[in-house]
DNA sequence: TCCCAGAATTAGGCGACCCTAAAAGCCCCC
DNA sequence: GGGGGCTTTTAGGGTCGCCTAATTCTGGGA
């Protein structure tokens, strides 16, 4: 009652979607690849870089980011918590747009980039426990739990592979709704196994084995298919022939 | 393709969420008293009444609104359509939210009053199907069709009923969620009939029965109960006795 | 008819986000 | 070790939506 200058009760505005949406391409960039560039924003975000560079000013000024000028921005546990909120509306909301009103799979994170700014955490609640709280969204990626923790793994491309190797496809990295079509199309759901049969040299096409057909695809398109950690996809190349099925029920690890 | 000053193939930019606050708020302005006064808007949408004269002459410019100053605005067709999808996306929002998801009724107004701006048309004809094409929202309230018509009653008030006359409540007109969650305790569903027991003199309670319940009400909250139309209730009131129930189903007139 | 209270509009500003162009900094390669 | 190329930041604007204060209009009553 009379702390003079300690912990003031001044709540600032919850972040709008804006902030919301640089904190999520920050939390995505750092994971990608350690750290979050100016450029690798303004692309991610589709904005000129300049407008990076004010925006993240703003950010650190509020404590959602440090910034060392000219090497990149880190979040800080306050912009963690936000990208992480951002995160799990946005994939708790694909999960029950595909599952509950058959919102398809190549246009529900449009949906879901908009939805997740304006539903309540109430709401999402709700639809997380509609689904029996699912651990992944449509396309394999983890689903932050309420409290902020996320079971992040990290995962290979598919066009890393050996050729020969068998992996399990977690995800798509990519949001081109034609290329989730064509995914798709070719039967590559998150979770399907599927064996790299041959490589083409100088950048040609893979041939890959899913169920019992082999389709061919570009390497540009490999790349964006996340595929289970190396480590654990040198282990399923070893015994790919004598393991069917070892997991084949939800594509993230259960407990 | 030759056309030199014909109608160009330009395509302006969806409405923001705030043009469609406005253009919602001078539907059920016009509504309520025939037309929308800026101070009304003023009022209806929390916002300075210069703020609405800038905003309104932007709307008018844009081919929402026909205004003429000091005198108030009118909704041309094309603002009366952007107003009745809105108001369709918001109501069969708050059905579905309730519906299936269980968000409590005083609750699922400030919810679709967000998503309404966010979800896309697809998403709400999912929802709209998935609850088979409801003609009212859990407020009693009619939903424009995806084709832009609206079946839209004159209701009256509650508080203008005659003493012993019978009355179905079809909506209540207040979103304060206080008044929402009383109104729901003492048992004024929409649908629900009621009867005027008594009116005290001089701004003093109403005594309604609710049921086989009498409870006494303001007449403020009173004048927020709508109910079916006065001519409908006129013949109500003579018979009221004599027909238990016409139509004791859904509130608005199914076919 | 005149006047005045209340409603509406104009004037002048502010913050959030975005842009282009120009300047500055960083780093690798010669 | 000095450039040059790419990245980042600064400078200077623009739009949208909102605000307060000052001004103008309208309409009803004396």
């Amino acid at each position: 009652m009379s702390a003079p200058a300690a912990g003031p009760p001044e709540r600032d505005p919850p972040p709008s979607a804006p902030v919301e949406d640089y904190l999520k391409a920050v939390y995505e960039c750092e994971l990608r690849s350690g750290s979050a560039a100016t450029s690798d924003l303004a692309a991610a975000l589709q904005v000129a870089p300049a407008s990076v560079t004010g925006m993240v000013r703003r950010l650190a000024s509020q404590g959602y980011l440090d910034h060392v000028p000219y090497r990149g921005v880190q979040l800080t546990p306050r912009g963690r918590a936000v990208a992480l909120r951002t995160i799990r509306r946005h994939r708790v909301l694909e999960s029950y747009l595909t599952a509950v009103l058959g919102v398809p799979w190549d246009r529900v994170h449009e949906e879901a980039e908009r939805l997740e700014h304006a539903a309540s955490d109430d709401l999402v609640e709700r639809m997380a426990a509609a689904l029996g709280h699912p651990r992944t969204d449509p396309h394999g990626a983890p689903i932050p739990t309420a409290e902020g923790t996320i079971a992040e793994r990290t995962l290979g491309s598919l066009a890393d592979l050996a050729p020969g190797a068998t992996a399990r496809v977690v995800m798509v990295s990519d949001r081109n709704p034609a290329l989730l079509r064509y995914v798709a199309e070719i039967g590559l759901h998150p979770g399907t196994e599927v064996m790299l049969v041959a490589r083409a040299p100088f950048g040609g096409p893979l041939t890959l084995r899913i169920g019992d057909r082999d389709t061919q695809v570009g390497p540009t398109l490999a790349a964006q298919l996340r595929v289970e950690d190396s480590a654990e996809r040198a282990g399923a190349v070893e015994c790919a022939a004598a393991r069917p099925a070892d997991g084949t029920t939800a594509p993230t690890g259960t407990p």
